[in-house]
DNA sequence: TATACTGTCATAGTGTATTATGACACTAAA
DNA sequence: TTTAGTGTCATAATACACTATGACAGTATA
């Protein structure tokens, strides 16, 4: 995996999986790599997937049962979408509205940007 | 000034001083605040702040006339619309664009965005 | 010339993310 | 029971952002 430089690994890898489980690669009740096979994967110390699924474990998106391994909670899937939308609305958008503004992007540019929030308008659920 | 833990605080005022010159509140020519002053201000060290500048100085944003202190550069503007507007386009949209998917947010969620956009539309330049 | 600004450089200390490694307890299967 | 797989904890080392501080040279002004 390559990552970014600007954010921390651990929470790279928190953002990997909960993609993972919002796209349904990785469904309710099933495990996930363990710690060290998701390290050697990576490229990365055990101890920082360690840090990444710890705090998974606080958000309530995997569950550890001891000497198995984790697992995605039964909730999981709807618990991040209420949380990443809540994150997005308030935190991302009003920085990404204040970029358009001042770099005055407009529908030329943004073409890609409104077809692709349309092609969700006519989907359910 | 209240920083952003995610992301490094040099950068950050990097980002602030950008944003001053895109919204004309610091034109071409004009001095800004000394490292010192900026540190005191932005209640940071001044090595931080002289990180800033420097970053600033080689992107050429900003020059510095010795003794004196740094200025804006001529093209400061036009050279900070076409970085930003390119980092904007090939960095951050695309991961705009796949939170947008994965959350299925609608016309209803990112009404303001859509807004947003098309109010640039009607502007020239 | 003296003073008060500018930026600049060097040094040392702090906090934290990340790595490296070893050790231990629990679980499943041979 | 042995073996191999889980997570977990502790320790030390490295890298880097940020801080704290002192010293120095250039510039403008009284």
């Amino acid at each position: 995996m390559d990552f970014n430089e600007t954010k921390n690994i651990f929470l790279q890898i928190r953002d990997w999986i909960a993609d993972q489980i919002l796209q349904g690669k990785i469904v309710a009740g099933e495990k996930i790599p363990s710690v060290r096979e998701l390290a050697v994967d990576m490229e990365v110390n055990r101890n920082t997937v360690m840090r990444s699924y710890s705090l998974m474990e606080e958000e309530g998106i995997i569950e550890n049962k001891r000497g198995i391994g984790f697992f995605v909670a039964a909730d999981a899937k709807s618990k991040l979408l209420k949380m990443q939308k809540q994150a997005f609305l308030n935190d991302e958008l009003p920085m990404i509205l204040h970029q358009i503004e001042v770099l005055k992007l407009n529908s030329s540019d943004l073409q890609i940007l409104i077809q692709t929030i349309q092609s969700n308008d006519h989907e359910n659920q």
